[in-house]
DNA sequence: CGATCGCTTGAGCAAAATCAAACCTCGTGG
DNA sequence: CCACGAGGTTTGATTTTGCTCAAGCGATCG
């Protein structure tokens, strides 16, 4: 079940038959399932090994003193938590499941067998870290710069398009399973603002949020309201030079 | 002159002479001199090597279609810019000098065979690396939960420690070399709005910011304010373990 | 069938943006 | 040595955006 990562990092290079099959084991053999709100693991904790997100969404957060919550970023099927944090000794922000999910614990050893043994693998790794960073610079321009409707139009294109790559998207609709409480967390807006955001961005009809499914009857619409470009996705296959030559 | 770099890597763990001669000789073969508003490296330019800040701040940013600047981090003495973004197509950010700086130009051979010959060096990037990826996080929390005051302490604490941390405080000052209106758009405040803040935290005698240099008079009641948690920075030595025995 | 959770609406308020102008400082050239 | 100009800082007045508070509505689930 490591197809979503597989298909995700397919994006940067193909991969081997023995590489796909190396991470279909690796994905298969400490599985555990969660409900929301419940924790995969735990700002402060010690982290000792990976987790893969095989279903649902999980996201990175931190709260503040005061109480508040900041989501600093949505974990999607395919999506691996905590990618060397081992290095560090404790984690400095949770991981939390939004909707019912499932990840597959990897053991540290594991990972470095694989990018030891895999230099394909190790470079699809990386691609992969540099890209997180690089969603996460552009959210910080997000809730920095742009107003409510333009920051919830870029939302939602970065997800439809990381859903889309790895085959969670169904025409022009998806699922987002988060609150419209979850959505202000992770824009910095109030739930009262997003709610009328939302009514704004659909008055438009630029975007539909209905129990759960997304659509977005014009992605490129949406995308000139929200200054969209996804350039920082690396969608390109940076590694095309690195693919292996099996089916 | 790769002073700043050793100071910073050894808050993860102490190197070997070897290391640190290795470091100096990688980081003395190619200089480069830029003024304020000169860039080091262009969104949408190959990454071909790497770029060690010697002396002065620079900063990673991107313009929105609309002119809108977002900076997204200051690189200070002793940072490195693009560590294996050579692995992408493209950059997908800028950036530029913020005030005069030297930069060393290390090609990214040099710092793979640095990283091969040396583990602990290896390990010590990471953890750079890592710690970089989460102040990052942290501004996403800092722009989007804190409001002007909290969010301006929050800056000032980080950056006052993270001078410190390369020696490069005087007492309870050290210099920020970046006009208001630069930090405006660090913080996603109007400059107007960023002069009548520091006229606040100034009034509450936590800040004095004259002439590029900042005063901290009592840096934990000002980390109060900002509900400052240093954890993030990770200073607590995470790789001691791996210490080298040599002076 | 009530309780809980999430969504929606309205009214008033607060934080920060915008606009416009003045002021200050420092380096440069007459 | 002074005048000028550019870049940076400061101030006041007004407007905008988004927040808070409070309440009602509508599913869904033991």
């Amino acid at each position: 079940m490591a197809i979503y990562l597989i298909r995700k990092l397919e994006h940067f290079a193909k991969l081997s038959n023995e590489e796909r099959t190396s991470l279909e084991r690796a994905a298969s053999l400490q599985l555990r399932q969660l409900n929301p709100r419940e924790d995969i693991i735990y700002e402060g904790d010690q982290p000792t090994q990976v987790h893969l997100i095989l279903n649902g969404w999980a996201c990175r957060y931190k709260v503040l003193e005061d109480g508040r919550r900041q989501i600093l970023g949505y974990l999607i099927p395919g999506d691996i938590c905590d990618m060397r944090m081992f290095i560090l000794k404790e984690m400095d922000h949770s991981i939390g499941a939004v909707s019912p999910i499932s990840v597959a614990e990897i053991p540290k050893e594991t990972i470095i067998a694989l990018t030891d043994a895999f230099p394909r693998l190790s470079r699809a790794f990386w691609w992969n870290s540099l890209v997180e960073d690089a969603i996460t610079r552009e959210w910080i321009i997000n809730n920095s710069q742009r107003e409510s409707t333009e920051r919830m139009a870029h939302l939602f294109c970065e997800l439809f398009i990381r859903l889309r790559m790895v085959g969670l998207t169904n025409g022009n609709s998806c699922e987002i399973p988060v609150t419209q409480a979850e959505l202000g967390e992770t824009m910095g807006l109030s739930t009262v603002h997003v709610n009328r955001t939302l009514q704004e961005l659909r008055a438009l009809n630029l975007v539909n949020l209905k129990g759960r499914i997304l659509t977005i009857p014009d992605l490129k619409a949406l995308q000139v309201v929200a200054m969209f470009n996804d350039n920082y996705l690396h969608l390109d296959r940076d590694g095309h030079a690195m693919d292996a030559n099996e089916g």
